[in-house]
DNA sequence: CCCGTTTTGTACCGATCGATCCAGAATTGG
DNA sequence: CCAATTCTGGATCGATCGGTACAAAACGGG
């Protein structure tokens, strides 16, 4: 009944998600998207009202590359060995391939539109379900008695997220899987290690 | 003989510090930073010839706060108690007063003018110097006996450091000292324990 | 007191920003 | 073949960007 659109929106957000992801939300202006993507400016507002519509629609397109994070961590024959896998798959998604490194959701976290309401709304929902399942998966543990009975596992969830992060800042600063994986595998060993009993024997 | 200065320089680099702190190197506009210094554009440029040049300046003055560190790092009777009192003074400088939370140069590393040579070379030389006087603690803790012999301290250094990134990425993003206090504490504890024996001794 | 020198306030520069407008191209239903 | 509708390319908008030009203002040396 009209034209039809020439683009498929799915290849658009994701040749969008490159751009912002190498440059941050700011320094991304409509011309590099333009460039990248091969659209007009008409033809992206048409479909993405705003560059901070589009952003978020970018976002949600990321966040979805971790969907099937959560089976992962589930897969384990323990709990630990489950964290193991999660952070396998995490260094193929934010470790390799032509794109950039880190975690777009973690770069726009610190700067990208961080006043954007809708953006900062999607960051805080992403955080609270990644620790959210962290934590479940450390309630299984503990139920397991891989994890002692006095564990505190919000703690304990927000210790591997936040060193998860850590882990995609050093990917971003240009630390290459090499250099983090045994990075993660402390901060994996660490999470389930009695690490006061451990030192304190250690002396 | 000439007209006098009527600003302090290191009071003026304090303000564009703050402004810089709180938005990022690409989202702080000039305009900004002559509201915040109440300098004149003409000051500006004569003082700091460039955004880029005052961006530097900045990073350098902010640099500084972390000169102490290293002799804090030292002092305590062990190499472990002296990473508790370095992260104490860690939290001090970065989750408490007025001006923003978290670190800088590491916002810096991620998207700030990190296509800015300069401050490239800046933040390198942070990094490094941060991780070099990790490793070196750590030696004299294997020297001492305080880590087994067989410790890879240049990896446990660069543990330590992207999990002082992480802790930085979780205090801009709005966690306070009472969160990430506990964190911090295993992270010192799980460098200086064995993480794998006790876990599998958990098991 | 005037001159040389430096700083300061302000107006201004071209470039680029995100966003809009509009005429024409492409399609389907009649 | 026409009408209705949607999409596309390009021109263009005002605002703002980083950076500069320039003249008045504030000093010290003669």
């Amino acid at each position: 009944m009209a034209r039809p659109r020439e683009f498929d929106e799915a290849e658009v957000l994701d040749s969008a998600l490159k751009v912002f992801w190498a440059k941050g939300y700011e320094a991304t202006s409509l011309a590099d998207i333009e460039e990248a993507t091969g659209l007009g400016r008409a033809s992206l507002y048409a479909a993405f009202s705003d560059k901070e519509g589009l952003f978020t629609k970018v976002l949600e397109r990321f966040d979805r590359r971790y969907d099937g994070l959560d089976a992962i961590l589930a897969s384990g024959p323990t709990v630990r060995a489950g964290f193991e896998r999660l952070f396998d798959e995490w260094f193929k998604l934010n470790c390799t391939g032509d794109g950039p490194r880190g975690c777009l959701m973690q770069l726009a976290a610190q700067t990208g539109g961080g006043d954007l309401p809708k953006v900062k709304a999607l960051i805080g929902e992403a955080t609270a379900r990644t620790e959210g399942s962290f934590r479940a998966a450390l309630d299984r543990a503990k139920a397991s008695g891989e994890l002692p009975p006095g564990a505190n596992t919000k703690m304990l969830a927000r210790y591997v997220a936040v060193g998860m992060q850590g882990l995609s800042s050093a990917a971003r600063a240009g630390l290459g899987k090499r250099d983090l994986r045994p990075i993660a595998a402390r901060l994996v060993a660490s999470t389930f290690a009695d690490v006061d009993h451990a030192a304190a024997e250690a002396e």
